[in-house]
RNA sequence: GCCGACGUAGCUCAGCUGGUAGAGCAGCGGUUUCGUAAACCGCAGGUCACGGGUUCGAAUCCCGUCGUCGGCUCCA
């Protein structure tokens, strides 16, 4: 039990949240009538609808849902005043005891959840129970005045959850459903959520051909398809030219370190479990040969008895992990040479790939994956340019927000807890309050909407998350911005300052554009699938009308002179018919068509479709061309 | 990871209570020569996720494994 609804909180519910919280009442009464025995939990409005949690040996399925409705039916249109009822903890206990609580009548079996309930509710708070017909609940309400006022209703899915969230306790059946006050209300939600459907990025993926993710290859691996590689070969393009200017320098790193590179860095133990196992490698130096051989040990056993010889001085044994973060390595190419004052701010920049062991329930298409690139980059700067770095980056954010019309987003500003340093976050008090006041003043001087949001920093230091919400309102963590006065110190990090002394730098990891499979779900849901024109898989599709040499030879002229120009165009001379090859390029939401047929090729002309926009007509093939280039050049949105 | 549902051709899906698979699209081969969202004919395509079991017989029933999806934070 973390946080209980205030009284306030509970008044303030809107019309249809109390309908809804009804609504779980009424599903509860119908899931009595049927399984009399049936234990209820909570059941409390939620964002789309509302649940009852329910503990029940018959398990419920969707094709329970038809009986369930039914009864519900009956409650509603027996039209029960809901009734209010102030008892006290002893008749409230008692009542739970007799098993009368969430039921229709008493029961043999006490209503253990609800009893377990009031014990937790606060001594000072009174406690209420709701009746509607012979359905009787320990509830604070509040309700509608009367079980017909519910308006449309429907049950939707079915789950488990634990008892009060907590794996340690019992799991129980969640039925979910959802309520409104019309009908109307109900119908267009279904309508919005098969919209989504449509717009889903695991079904936009697919169909336009731009990632898949393989059995053989393993969950949470995406395998990107020429189109999907294409948007991410414009990412790094945009990346690599907006950080070049920014006087970011690249880097390149290998995918795989030795353990004692997390040990130093902090992340082992604590991300032990977030990372792939690691690679056990075992090397036997023979005497006879004088050289090094290697074997792999797979069982920890086999590591540990090999360990022992290791002492005889024959066999050494060493532990691989696949990356999870870059910033090791990139605090390795900042010590790797030695550093003045002049040479900060050093921004170091990598498209880096990660690896990171996600839980098998916690994928999810693009957004939660297994293997990942980072458009990470860290700033290494000295306390006094420290404001202006992030500032700098802050803008960056704001730049690529603005070029994708990313309008929804949120910045959290994660900070620290005094009373837990030394613990959760390093016991750095001067530094944290330091750099808290700088990120927040750059968070109010830009004007950007962030809430902060106290006790949830890295342990390093703090941060600031960007959320944004996808067209069809799910929400990415598309980004993160984070300050670390911690792991320069734990790799000795330092630089020689004015006064020949060795200094620790400040770093800022920052990643604007997130991962390349977040980052692209999020575009795919957040464009439809219709890309602008500079990040589209296939830019332009020529379709031939016809077949006629002197035609095919226009077509091609153009296909190469756009080819040239490092445009992905392709050329259709399929024998289709012409509203064939137009209906193929549409479903595959190919930006523009250049339809060619005589007409066009006698005039130098080309008839321009854009995919959304229709027919455009015909304009002259220089025209057309440069256009398209020039639209390309500038990212027009 | 846990609970539940699901897994049939490249894709979308059919296949009733067990009698060893079917459509449309895509693909391939022809025919068609066409002006902005699907021309016509034919062919080919499947160890019904995988492994066990029950049965005379399994896509179908049972068990296990793998994978996908929905949940597991919002407490009366």
């Amino acid at each position: 039990m973390d946080e209980r609804k205030t009284l306030e909180q509970r008044a303030s519910m809107t019309e249809v949240e109390r309908l809804r919280h009804s609504a779980s009442h009424v599903l509860a009464t119908a899931i009595l009538r049927i399984w009399p025995e049936a234990q209820f939990a909570a059941g409390p409005p939620v964002e789309n609808g509302f649940y009852y949690d329910v503990d029940l040996a018959h398990r419920i399925s969707p094709d329970d849902f038809e009986k369930i409705e039914a009864e519900m039916k009956k409650e509603i249109k027996a039209n029960h005043p809901f009734e209010r009822m102030e008892v006290s903890r002893d008749e409230a206990l008692e009542m739970g005891k007799k098993g009368r609580l969430a039921a229709l009548s008493d029961r043999n079996e006490p209503s253990k959840f609800k009893i377990d309930i009031i014990e937790n509710i606060p001594v000072d708070e009174k406690i209420s129970l709701y009746r509607d017909g012979d359905f009787v609940d320990l509830c604070a309400g509040p309700h509608v005045m009367r079980t017909g006022n519910i308006g449309a209703f429907k049950l939707t899915s079915v789950a488990s959850a634990y008892y009060k969230g907590d794996e340690k306790n019992p799991q129980l059946q969640r039925v979910y459903g959802t309520a409104f006050k019309t009908k109307k209300e109900l119908d267009d939600y279904f309508a919005m959520l098969e919209e989504a459907k449509k717009r889903d990025h695991r079904k936009l993926g697919k169909e336009l051909e731009i990632y898949v993710i393989d059995d053989d290859v393993g969950p949470g691996l995406p395998l990107w398809l020429p189109r999907g590689a294409a948007m991410i070969e414009e990412l790094e393009k945009l990346a690599k030219e907006t950080e070049f200017a920014a006087g970011y320098q690249r880097v390149r790193t290998p995918h795989i370190a030795r353990e004692i590179l997390y040990k130093k860095s902090g992340h082992l133990p604590y991300y032990a479990d977030s990372m792939f196992p690691p690679m056990e490698l075992v090397t036997q130096a023979s005497s006879l040969s004088g050289q090094a051989g290697f074997q792999p040990a797979t069982a920890e056993g086999t590591a540990g008895a090999l360990m022992e010889n290791d002492q005889a001085g024959s066999l050494s044994y060493d532990r691989y992990y696949l990356k999870a973060m870059n910033c090791p390595h990139h605090h390795k190419l900042f010590a790797a040479i030695p550093r003045s004052y002049r040479d900060l701010p050093l921004r170091l920049a990598e498209y880096g790939t990660c690896y990171r062991y996600e839980q098998s329930g916690e994928l999810f298409g693009l957004m939660r994956v297994r293997s990942m690139q980072m458009n990470d980059a860290h700033i290494y700067c000295t306390p006094e340019q420290f404001e202006a770095e992030f500032n700098a980056v802050n803008e960056m954010y704001l730049k690529y927000f603005k070029l994708f019309g990313i309008e929804k987003y949120l910045m959290r500003f994660s900070t620290h807890d005094p009373t837990k340093l030394g613990q959760k976050f390093v016991d750095e008090p001067e530094l944290w309050k330091q750099t808290e006041v700088m990120t927040r003043n750059v968070l109010k001087n830009s004007g950007v909407d962030y809430v902060e949001v106290p006790n949830e920093a890295a342990f390093y230091g703090p941060k600031i998350d960007v959320q944004a919400w996808s067209a069809i309102g799910r929400e990415f963590s598309i980004a993160t911005n984070q300050v670390d006065f911690a792991q320069p110190r734990r790799f000795n990090l330092v630089y020689k300052d004015r006064d020949n002394t060795d200094k620790t730098p400040l770093c800022i990891h920052r990643a604007p554009l997130g991962t390349h499979e977040r980052f692209i779900g999020f575009l795919i849901e957040h464009y439809a699938g219709n890309f602008p024109l500079w990040l589209s898989p296939e830019q332009v599709r020529i379709l031939t009308i016809g077949d006629e040499p002197a035609l095919i030879d226009y077509a091609r002229k153009i296909h190469e002179e756009l080819r040239a120009h490092q445009v992905r165009a392709e050329l259709d001379l399929s024998t289709d018919k012409i509203n064939g090859k137009v209906q193929c390029a549409e479903q595959m939401k190919v930006h523009t068509m250049f339809v060619i047929g005589k007409r066009d090729m006698e005039a130098d002309a080309i008839s321009v479709r854009v995919h959304g926009k229709g027919n455009l007509g015909a304009k002259p093939r220089a025209e057309v061309i440069a256009d398209i280039l020039l639209s390309i050049k500038e990212r027009r949105p």
